[in-house]
DNA sequence: TCCCCTGGCACATTTGAATCGC
DNA sequence: AGCGATTCAAATGTGCCAGGGG
C-alpha cells in the first residue's frame, strides 16, 4: 500500500508550498497516512525547494473582474479554451531543477447551478463528476530557469462537456462551479516524478474559479469576454454587435437579439452578477485553513469562509491556496494497464496536443512508472485522465457510474479541504485525476491512431493526435522540439507536435513516458469536514524514460 | 413551456507555408 | 544556397442565434 506523507512548510512570503514527495496514487486509499507535522524538505538545493516558489497569477485584475461578475467558462463538445487564459508567473525556483508543471480543474462544490435574477444559484445537487484529466504544460518537464523566464501560460488548455471526448480535453459539466488548480511538481533524479521524495506543491487562485455553462447566462461576462478576447474583437464596439445583427438581416435598425433583451431586463433587475452568490454557494468553509495566502498572505477565517461560500465575491482579493505533501513510500504497483476512457468515436482531426489518460484506478499504477522526460517530446500541454476509481462518494462514483470499457476515469471530487492531518481516519475519496502510467501494461495510443478502433482500456493512457496525423503510431515519442516554448505567453504557442505518447512496448527509439495517475480530489466536497488533505492531491506517478 | 444543448454562421486572429529580396 | 522579411490562405477561436430535446 502506498503511503503518503504531507509536509507544508508555511511561509507569508511564499505562495507556494512544498512538499517532499510526489502526490501519489493510492491504490488503497486507506492506508494514506499524511505527516501531522510539518517536515522538513529534503531538496539537495535547501533554499531552493518548492516551498520556496512563489506563483503569481497574470492578468490578475481581468480575473478579478470577470470573478466579481461571476466568472461563466463555455464548454463545448469539441473543447472551448478558458478565457482568460490560465497564466502564471513563476519564481523561487531553482534554476536548474527540473519541474512538472501542470493543471487541473475540480469541482469547487457539489452544488449545481442555474442563473436566476441575474444571479447564480443553486438548482440542486451536483452531477457526478467528469472524469478527472490533467493537463501538462508542454514544456515539462523543463528547468526552474525555463519556467520563470517567461509566463508559463496554458491557454491551449479546452474544456468539454463530452463525457466521452476523445482529444483529451479537460471534461466538466455545465452549470457547475469549478477551480483550476496549478501544481508544480519537481522532477526526480530520472526527470520523472511520481518516486520517492518527489516534491511538489499545489496553487490554487480563487479568483480563477467560474461556473461552466454552455452559453453564457450572464450579460456582464459576455461583454468582458468580448472586450477582451480578441478572438471576439467582431462583437466589439457596444451595441454594434445589434448593429451587426441588423445589418446581417439586412436591416438598417439595430436588432435587439432575445439574449440581449432578457440580459438587459435581467441586468435592470439586479446590479449584481457579483452578489450572486450570497448564500448561494455556502462552501467548504474549512477548505482552506491552512493553506490559503492572499498575496502572500494568509486569510483569515472568515476570509476562508467567504471565499468558500461565495465563489464570486464582488470584489474579492484572489486568494492562494497551496498545499503540498512528500510522497514517503513507494509501494504502489502497477498491475492495471492503462485502459481507454472512451475512444468509441473516431479519431480528432489532428488536435495539436498531447493528451494522457489515466488508467483505471482500481489498482492505479503509479510510481513504478515515474515520470520521466528530459525531453518531452512534443513539449506540448498533455492531459491526463484521472482514473481514480470513484469511491461513490461525492458526485460520480465512477466504479459505478462508468463502464469500464468506456470511462475509466474516476469522478472528480469536490474542490477539497487541505489540512495537514493524518488522514488515516479519513476514508478515502477518490480523486480523479492522476497521471496514467502508460508504461507499464498499458499502451498509449493516439485517438485518431490507424485503426481508430476503440482501445481496450488497458491501452488508455497517452495520446499524441500529431503522431497519429504523422502516421506514427504506438511510438513514444521524444520532443522533437525541445527548445520551444509553447505555451509562453508572448511567444507563439508553437506546438510541436511530436508524437509521443503512442506507447508502443518495446520501442528502441523513442522515449516514452509513463504517468501515474496524479490523483485529484474527489468525493466529498469542500466543505466536507471529513475531507482530508490526500484528497487535494493524490498522486503523480507519471513518469516519462527515455530510453 | 422552460431550460439547456447543439450545430452552423460570420468575423477576427493565429498559424504556417509560399514567395520574394538580399 | 542560405537567411530573413513579407504575403496570403487555411486553420482556429469567438459569440450569436435558431432549432431541438428533455
Amino acid at each position: 500500500m502506498l503511503q503518503e506523507k504531507a509536509s507544508v512548510v508555511t511561509d507569508d512570503s511564499v505562495t507556494g508550498a512544498q512538499t517532499e514527495g510526489p502526490p501519489e496514487l493510492v491504490p488503497n486509499p486507506s492506508h494514506l497516512t499524511l505527516p501531522t507535522t510539518p517536515s522538513i524538505p529534503q531538496g539537495n538545493e535547501p533554499n531552493q525547494n518548492i516551498e520556496s516558489i512563489k506563483v503569481l497569477l497574470h492578468e490578475r485584475e481581468l480575473w478579478k473582474k470577470f470573478h466579481e461578475a461571476g466568472t461563466e467558462m463555455i464548454i463545448t463538445k469539441a473543447g472551448r479554451r478558458m478565457f482568460p487564459s490560465y497564466k502564471v508567473k513563476v519564481t523561487g525556483m531553482n534554476p536548474k531543477t527540473k519541474y512538472i508543471l501542470l493543471t487541473d480543474i475540480v469541482p469547487a462544490d457539489d452544488h449545481r447551478y442555474k442563473f436566476c435574477d441575474n444571479k447564480w444559484m443553486v438548482a440542486g445537487k451536483a452531477e457526478p463528476a467528469m472524469p478527472g484529466r490533467l493537463y501538462v504544460h508542454p514544456d515539462s518537464p523543463a528547468t526552474g530557469a525555463h519556467w520563470m523566464r517567461q509566463l508559463v501560460s496554458f491557454q491551449k488548455l479546452k474544456l468539454t462537456n463530452n463525457h466521452l471526448d476523445p482529444f483529451g480535453h479537460i471534461i466538466l459539466n455545465s452549470m457547475h462551479k469549478y477551480q483550476p488548480r496549478l501544481h508544480i511538481v519537481k522532477a526526480d533524479e530520472n526527470n520523472a516524478f511520481g518516486s520517492k521524495n518527489t516534491a511538489y506543491c499545489t496553487h490554487v487562485f480563487h479568483e480563477t474559479a467560474f461556473i461552466s455553462v454552455t452559453s453564457y447566462q450572464n450579460h456582464k461576462i459576455t461583454q468582458l469576454k468580448i472586450e477582451n478576447n480578441p478572438f471576439a474583437k467582431g462583437f466589439r464596439g457596444s451595441d454594434e454587435g445589434d448593429l451587426r445583427v441588423s445589418r446581417l438581416q439586412g436591416k438598417d435598425y439595430p436588432v435587439i437579439s432575445k439574449n440581449m433583451v432578457r440580459q438587459r431586463l435581467i441586468s435592470s433587475h439586479s446590479h449584481l452578477a457579483g452578489k450572486l452568490g450570497a448564500g448561494v454557494l455556502t462552501g467548504h468553509p474549512q477548505v482552506l485553513s491552512h493553506y490559503q495566502y492572499e498575496s502572500g498572505v494568509p486569510l483569515s477565517n472568515s476570509d476562508h469562509q467567504d471565499h468558500l461560500s461565495n465563489p464570486f465575491p464582488p470584489s474579492r482579493e484572489p486568494g492562494l491556496l497551496y498545499h503540498c505533501f512528500k510522497h514517503r513510500d513507494n509501494t504502489r504497483h502497477l498491475e492495471l494497464g492503462c485502459k481507454r476512457p472512451y475512444l468509441e468515436t473516431a479519431p480528432p482531426a489532428a488536435p495539436e496536443d498531447h493528451y494522457f489518460r489515466s488508467a483505471p484506478s482500481y489498482e492505479p499504477p503509479l510510481l513504478s512508472h515515474p515520470y520521466c522526460g528530459e525531453t518531452l517530446s512534443s513539449r506540448e500541454a498533455c492531459m491526463y485522465g484521472s482514473m481514480e476509481g470513484e469511491s461513490g462518494a461525492g458526485p460520480g462514483g465512477a466504479e459505478d457510474l462508468t463502464p469500464p470499457s468506456l470511462n475509466m476515469w474516476a469522478s472528480v471530487q469536490p474542490y477539497p479541504r487541505y489540512s495537514m492531518q493524518t488522514v488515516d481516519t479519513v476514508p478515502y475519496q477518490p480523486f480523479t485525476a492522476h497521471f496514467t502510467s502508460t508504461a507499464t501494461a498499458t499502451s498509449v495510443v493516439p485517438h485518431h491512431s490507424a485503426s481508430m478502433a476503440p482501445r481496450p482500456q488497458s491501452d488508455l493512457g497517452l495520446y499524441s493526435p500529431a503522431s497519429a496525423q504523422r502516421g506514427l503510431t504506438a511510438i513514444p515519442s521524444t520532443s522533437s522540439s525541445s527548445s520551444s516554448s509553447p505555451l509562453v505567453a508572448g511567444s507563439r504557442d508553437r506546438v510541436a507536435h511530436p508524437p509521443l505518447y503512442h506507447r508502443k512496448p518495446g520501442s528502441p527509439l523513442r522515449p516514452h513516458r509513463d504517468f501515474s495517475a496524479f490523483p485529484t480530489q474527489t468525493g466529498s466536497s469542500i466543505r466536507d469536514p471529513s475531507y482530508q488533505y490526500q484528497m487535494g492531491l493524490s498522486t503523480v506517478g507519471a513518469h516519462w524514460t527515455e530510453s
